[in-house]
Parts: C-alpha cells; sequence; structure tokens
DNA sequence: ATATTTTTTAGATTTTTTCTAATTTTTTTG
DNA sequence: CAAAAAAATTAGAAAAAATCTAAAAAATAT
C-alpha cells in the first residue's frame, strides 16, 4: 500500500458523493502535493478491477467514482440535478432472470425525482 | 429535414449495432463527403434530446448510440465483449416502486454472458 | 543490504468532444 | 418568386478527459 493510494482510498471515502477523477486528483494533491494525475487514474482503475470501487458513466460528464461495491442504482434527479444511491429491492433476480444466468454486475441509471425535490411537490 | 441529418438517420437505421459518433461520421461520408463531425455530434444530440435515439456510454471507449428509444437494457458480454439489447420485464415497476414515483428514463448496463456464449458453454 | 519488482512522476500524446465563425441551406415573409 | 431571417453545416481550432512514456523513487523479495 503506497502513500499515494491511501490518500486516495482515505479522499474516496471522506463523502458519499461521486467525485470525478479529476476532483479526486485536486483533493489528494491538497494532502500530498506530489501526486500526480496519472498515479490517480492508475489507482481509480486498480481499485475499479479490484471491485473496491465503481465507475460511473454517461452523465454527460466525466466519469465518476463510487465509493461502494455494495450494487445499487443511481437516481439523477430531474430537478436539482443531483446523483443519489437508490436500491432496487429484487432488481438481481430479475436480471439474472432475463439474461439466463448470474449476472456479474450492473449499473443502473433512473432519470427521476430525488426523494427531497419529491417532498417538496407534495 | 437536411441531407445531413438524412444521412444520419439512415446510418443509424442500417443496422442494429451501436456505433460511436466516429463510425457514423465515417459511414455518413461515404454517403456523403462533405459530411462534417460537428454535423454528426450536433444531430445526435438533437436526437438524444428528441427522444429518437438514446446514449449509451461506460463501456471505456467512446460513447455509443443505439437507434431505438424503446427503453431496454444492455448486456456487456464479459466473454465476447459485445453489446446487445435485454428487455427486462418487469424491470419499469420496479423502478417506479423504488424512487417512489414514476421514473422518466432509465439506462442499465449489466455484464454477464450473452446468449451466444452462454450457448457455446453448455 | 542488494536486487527485483512495482509504483510514481511530469509532461507529452492521444482520443473524444465541443466550440467558433464563416458559409450554405432552409424556411419564412412579402 | 425574391428578399430577409433563421437554422444548419463546414473545417479546423480548441478544450476536455484519459492514456502513455521513460526515468526516478519506493516497496518488496532475496
Amino acid at each position: 500500500m503506497t502513500k499515494q493510494r491511501a490518500v486516495i482510498l482515505e479522499v474516496l471515502r471522506s463523502d458519499k458523493c461521486h467525485h470525478t477523477a479529476e476532483e479526486i486528483f485536486l483533493m489528494a494533491k491538497e494532502k500530498l502535493p506530489s501526486i500526480s494525475r496519472a498515479t490517480v487514474y492508475n489507482n481509480l482503475h486498480a481499485l475499479e478491477e479490484e471491485q473496491f470501487i465503481r465507475r460511473i458513466s454517461g452523465d454527460g460528464g466525466p466519469d465518476r467514482y463510487d465509493n461502494s461495491f455494495v450494487p445499487h442504482g443511481h437516481l439523477l434527479c430531474l430537478s436539482c440535478g443531483g446523483v443519489s444511491d437508490i436500491s432496487v429491492s429484487g432488481l438481481e433476480k430479475l436480471l439474472d432472470d432475463s439474461i439466463g444466468c448470474k449476472a456479474d454486475s450492473y449499473e443502473l441509471k433512473v432519470r427521476g425525482l430525488c426523494a427531497s425535490c419529491r417532498a417538496l411537490c407534495e
């Protein structure tokens, strides 16, 4: 475990947001000014490979990273634009059924209203 | 409807693959050599906005486009690396339930074995 | 402690996408 | 149909994001 990887993990665990590689790089740089972008990318790839973190792509910007390996979906709020975690119970069974074997993993993004925006409407 | 958009639509409809913007540009260029990359990107964005096509991102390469607007998931095959369409029956109901209101749309990528690779294993 | 392997670094490079401003095409209006 | 206005296209520059490179440093093994 290198200092760099430790700092990257620390940053990843510091909050529950889904940060971009660049954001992670900047946050890591505050704790370890010598850290390089390539190291951040290398480690994020390695951590993803090792299934410690998950990459989320496709909200139109750069890829983001989720510090949780527990399978879950992401809700992109149409009102506030935020990204929140959602768990869809029964999803894994449904996926296994539809592909005819055990699904290895999945990535799910749902567009709708997040809990707080929904509360405002009521 | 411009000539360029017609050609782009023609290319999108020509097969059921999920092509990248660059591939679509090259195919369109064969039919309309003067077409520009920017036009392809502009039109793909507009078509996505208008809900005629769907963007698929996150297989590690450039974004791909799906010529179907009918909601469905994508299966990324762990064995052959291909992308195929899957329909997950009951998914929409499950999503509505988990976010507590009607989901506007979703994007689902599942990693597992595609039908042909699964057949080879048996 | 030395050798080997792995990781990091800085910055160049590549890849993908977006932007720009001039031109062309399409559409609207008289 | 012609003129004016609006919208779309073009080529290429620029930006954004990610990857690559080769040398140096750090970690691990012997």
